[in-house]
DNA sequence: ACGTTCGTTCACGCTCCGTGAACAAGGTTT
DNA sequence: AAACCTTGTTCACGGAGCGTGAACGAACGT
C-alpha cells in the first residue's frame, strides 16, 4: 500500500489551533448535543475559547446551534459520502456488495486500510430495518475483524510490524487474539486459504467471514465481508459456502480495477 | 424550527486559522487528490502555510497522504454517519424510505432544513445500480427542489423571508422559480395540497414530488420525496398515486416523533 | 546538463489565539 | 422574593504560534 504514515510525534510543525477545533469536534460527535461549558471541562480549555471555536465552526455551517445547545450537522456526511464516491474501490465493489447481501441474507462490507486501521467503506444489510454493531465510516483494529485480518494478511511485512506497533492488540471481547505470534499463525492460514474468519472476536455473537482484494503485486487495497449473528452462521455456511462467493467477488473488482 | 443562524459577518470573534483549515479541506473535497502547491494556488497561500495544515490534517487522520499527493480520508464519513444516526427524524423514516423505493420503483429521500439549505439525510433507490443526480449529506437551495419548498412553505414567515434573503433564488435550470412572488404563489399552492413538486427545477429530466414533515405547531422539520426520471414520472402517478403514500409516510414518521 | 517544479524546513515578525474576568439572563434553592 | 447557582457571550491583554519568503534537495522534462 502506497499510503504514508503520520511522522510520530513531532515536536510543533502543526496548526494548534486546528488541532483544538477537531478536539471540540470530536467531543461533540459522542453526543447528541452540547453547551459551551461542558465541551470546554471536557477538553480543558476556557470557556471562551471554546465558544470562539463554535461560533467559527457554526458560522462554516459544521455546526448547527440549537438555542443554547451545540450539535455536528450534515456538511460532515455531505465531506464523506463525496470522500467514498471518489474512492474507485467504491465504485468497482458497490453493485458486488447489493448481491453478496442478497444472496446471503446477512451484512455484506467493504473496509479498506487507512492510517493502520480498518474503515468501513459501504456495508449492505439484507434485512433493511437491521443495523450492524458498526457504521459506514467507522474504523477497527484490523485485528479483530475478518476484513482487517485479511487486509493485514496481505500487508508487506514492514507495514503489518508497524501496524501492530502503533495501534496495537487490544481485546474487544475474550476471543480476541492478542498474542502477536498467535496472530502470526492465524495469518498464515489466512493466505492459505485466501479467507479470514473472525469468530465473535469483535463482537460477541457475532461473525464474519472476509476475502482480500490485492493490486497486481498481491498487496491488500480492501477486503469484502459477509456478517452475521452465531446462531444464522453455521459452520457449513463460514466454510463452505461463503467463502467460494466472496473470493469470486473479490477477484471481480480486482479484475475491474486493474484489468487495461 | 429551533436552529439559531450564524450572525452576518462578524468582524473578528472567530478562529482565523480554524477557517483556513476547512478552507483547504474544502478545496480537497472538490477534487480526487492533490498536492500543495495546487493547493496553495487555490486558497491563496503560501506553500508553507498549506504544507503545515495538511500534516496536521494528516496527523489527525483527516487526510490520507499517498507519496505526494493529499487527499480527504473516511473519518470524514465515520463523523456524517455518527452525526445522521443520531438524529430521530432519520431513525423514524428511515423504515419509510425503504418501503418508498420499494413501491414506487423510484428513488425516496428524506431531507431537513439546516443553515438556510436543505440537507439530504438519506435517499433510497429501488434500482441499486443508479445513481440519482445528488447524494446524502449534500445541500441544495430550498427553492429548486420539491423536498425544499415543501419545507420552505411550512416554515415561519421571517424564517423563510431570511432564508430567501440570505441564500437567494439562483436559477438552476430554465424552469428554476426565480422571482420572489412567483415562488410566493407556488408556496401557497403547496400548503393547499400539502404536496409540493419539481418539475425539472433542479435538474433537467428530473421531476420530484414532496410532503412535508411538520411538528405539532406545523412547522416544517423535514420532507420526504419520490424523484424520477422524467418519462416515468408520468401525470397520473405524480399527481394522484404519489401524493397519497408519501403523505401517509410523512405523518406517520410525525407520529413516531411526537405522540407521548 | 540545465531549468523547472515539486514537497519540506526554518527563522522571524506580527497577527491572533487563549485566558480570566465581567456581564446579563435564566433556574433553582432558600 | 431574594440570594445563589450556572449558563452563554464579550472583551482587553500578553504571549504563543501562524503565515511568510527564502532556501534546500529531489524528481522530471527538455
Amino acid at each position: 500500500m502506497t499510503e504514508t504514515r503520520p511522522e510520530d510525534e513531532r515536536p510543533t510543525r502543526v496548526a494548534k489551533t486546528t488541532m483544538t477545533s477537531f478536539e471540540i469536534v470530536e467531543a461533540l460527535s459522542e453526543r447528541e448535543s452540547a453547551g459551551v461549558s461542558e465541551l470546554a471541562r471536557e477538553v480543558g480549555l476556557a470557556k471562551g475559547t471554546v465558544h470562539k471555536h463554535l461560533s467559527t465552526l457554526h458560522r462554516l455551517n459544521y455546526v448547527v446551534k440549537d438555542g443554547d445547545s451545540y450539535r455536528l450537522g450534515l456538511r460532515f456526511l455531505g465531506l464523506g459520502v463525496g470522500v467514498r464516491k471518489r474512492l474507485p474501490i467504491y465504485r468497482r465493489a458497490r453493485g458486488h456488495l447489493e448481491h453478496l447481501a442478497e444472496a446471503t441474507g446477512e451484512v455484506a462490507n467493504l473496509m479498506v486500510p487507512e492510517h493502520g486501521y480498518g474503515a468501513y467503506v459501504r456495508t449492505v444489510s439484507a434485512d433493511k430495518g437491521y443495523e450492524p454493531p458498526f457504521h459506514e465510516g467507522e474504523r477497527v483494529h484490523l485485528h479483530a475483524t475478518a476484513g482487517g485480518k485479511a487486509i493485514l494478511a496481505y500487508l508487506s511485512a514492514d507495514d503489518r510490524e508497524r501496524v501492530m506497533e502503533t495501534r496495537g492488540l487490544p481485546p474487544l471481547t475474550e476471543n480476541t487474539i492478542t498474542d502477536r505470534s498467535a496472530l502470526g499463525t492465524e495469518l498464515q492460514s489466512i493466505r492459505d486459504r485466501r479467507a479470514a474468519y473472525d469468530r465473535e472476536e469483535h463482537t460477541e455473537g457475532w461473525r464474519c467471514v472476509a476475502a482480500p482484494i490485492t493490486d497486481p503485486t498481491d498487496a491488500a487495497i480492501g477486503a469484502v465481508s459477509i456478517c452475521g449473528s452465531t446462531e444464522r452462521m453455521t459452520r457449513r455456511r463460514t466454510d463452505a459456502d461463503i467463502p467460494g462467493i466472496i473470493g469470486s467477488a473479490a477477484s471481480s473488482i480486482e479484475n475491474k480495477l486493474f484489468s487495461r
